[in-house]
DNA sequence: GATGAATGAGTTTTCATTCAT
DNA sequence: AATGAATGAAAACTCATTCAT
């Protein structure tokens, strides 16, 4: 009886993780509107009450989501960007990669991201439209430092790169497969040389 | 009996024409399943029996939006690289350019294509599938091509080049903005570009 | 050329027949409400507006097979019970026979009676009931001149044992199968068997 | 905290109750198809939703008023068909009297069995097919019996004796008034009357 | 913390019928 | 005689959310 953190049901998370991780399944599955709040709540073995106790909406649960990749993704490029002592072209190469792999590792939260952004209320979209424009921000800083070290072509637009790559990202929900050919690590360097082939100098 | 043509109804198009415009501009502004068939027809100026006289359902209505992008794209892409005279490289640049443009002069399409695929049903989704394969291979096949003949890099996966300037082409709806600072020429100019770099031999 | 009353398309019969004979198959399958009038103008392979040519109203469709069964079985009733050189008990078993074996001849006619009374509009409702009703009186005066000549049990109302023996023959659309075990003159002969032994003195 | 368990409504019974019971009563008034659920509500005095809530479809209102009477009959003849002491031409007599009389009794559910059998879904269908076919084949039990046993005639097929009789009892819905002249008891009297002569040695 | 009955506005789709041609 | 586009009302069903317990 000392292990008190031992949640009391047998189920093995507590109710509000088990609820989102069951809602960003379905969400991946079906997309957001075609998942009922029933689906979830049956999913995660618990009621309609139980939800709207801890969340205010269904709106809400996806925000949940949405704040938890934006986090994740954003703390890690921190790190990687942060590195001062490595060469600009390493760090993008390798924050390029990391995201591939953190995305890939994440396949839900990524289909989910590019598909229910316009899901969300208004306010929600801005608040969650503002962290990711601070994340593509930090990115493009790589490149813009890259141009100013002279590693980088001057001619490609820094913007349009981030837009390019992200692009690129966004859209590995769509096609990549957990059991296909490629790993994510190969899928990742692969992605990585070619962004660094597009913005540097020959 | 010199009656022209011209419908009696102050509305310019035909019906099913007026149908798939209004709900091209809908499905893109808010989403397949946030616009309502009531909302289509009520923009159209028509009734709901109107349009399931046309169209078998709403789902229908998306497909054959689906459908005219296919063949659109599909008709260019086949004109540019059946071009034999002219270098693979220039071809694939003109080819990348190409559907920038298009894609942006197209964007309530560009922008519905890689939200709703999923909200079409099961067989029509698969037949979409299928017709972008058709694409992306011929797309493929161009990058093969300047592999074999040494212009482009043999380390570079044909088949995640595609994936990799697709997914930035597929989110040129995310982000592009018809008042924005960028024409559609620059745009597709720099992607081009970057994709050039990306997979030529430096 | 000479055969002038060959239609001129194609198909065999004439459309009002052919819309009658498709109605009557759909009814009998799906029953009236299910059966859409698209569907019975697609059989007949004629359009909406060619029904709506010959027959008023779905209603009209489904009043005209009403009349149809109605003139047949008044007028073969009328043929059996007619003949006045013939005892009255086999005057009784052979309408009854006949009833069923005409019943089972028509099986799509006796499914869509019994079934789709309620669904004819209130005045085409009186008029089939009132149609029946005669008929009825018409089957009851062979029980009662049994009883008046004494070779029917007194005991029995006439009226129940018409509507004891017309449930069991409307009810043949419920159970009897074309490719069953039983002919239809098994069926006959054993239900005006049956109806015999429980009207007639023992 | 007296308040006893009566709902807080006026109405008196619980709401599955309440809908099952308007929904009896209008599908034998109108018949399945001309019943719409928002009548069945507005009767119930209950939203959509609720019933929604407590019942699956349409459908499933329908099949849970056929499982009533199912069991009900069963249940009866069972009782009646297993009393062993009494001799078997009795023991068919108050059977089949005690069908017309329960049918009688419940003449908006024997309007609706005949009616509306093909309006379930087919998997529904199947179920009280099946169920029917149960009661059917106790019923002819007892004709077999009274056949072994030299009581009833060796001619009649009995399974031709069971559709015959049910036939009448189904029927009872079409023609029984309950203001008309005749008792549940008279008609019941008289339906057994006739089956007994039907099947029995003179 | 959690339940589950109930709401009410919404959804897509169907359909008999009309009518200009 | 026949077409087929168009109507308009109604259909069954769904769902996020609330609230008394």
């Amino acid at each position: 009886m000392a292990r008190s953190t031992t949640p009391p049901k047998a189920t093995a998370a507590a109710v509000p993780q088990r609820l989102l991780a069951e809602a960003t399944r379905l969400f991946a599955e079906r997309g957001y509107d075609r998942t009922s709040v029933q689906e979830i709540v049956e999913a995660a073995g618990v009621t309609k009450g139980a939800l709207y106790h801890y969340f205010g909406s269904k709106d809400d649960l996806l925000h949940e989501i949405y704040g938890r990749v934006l986090r994740l993704q954003m703390q890690r490029l921190e790190a990687i960007a942060g590195k001062e002592a490595t060469p600009v072209a390493e760090r993008l190469v390798e924050a390029a990669a990391d995201v591939v792999v953190t995305s890939i590792g994440n396949l839900d939260d990524t289909k989910i991201f590019f598909r229910s952004m316009h899901q969300l209320s208004p306010e929600k979209q801005k608040a969650v439209r503002a962290d990711r424009r601070r994340y593509h921000e930090k990115f493009r800083a790589l490149v813009e430092e890259g141009q100013r070290e002279g590693v980088f072509r001057q001619e490609v637009r820094p913007d349009l790169v981030v837009d390019f790559f992200f692009g690129a990202v966004h859209h590995l929900g769509t096609w990549y497969r957990e059991d296909g050919p490629l790993s994510a690590g190969q899928v990742a360097a692969d992605f990585a040389d070619m962004l660094l082939h597009s913005v540097r100098q020959p």
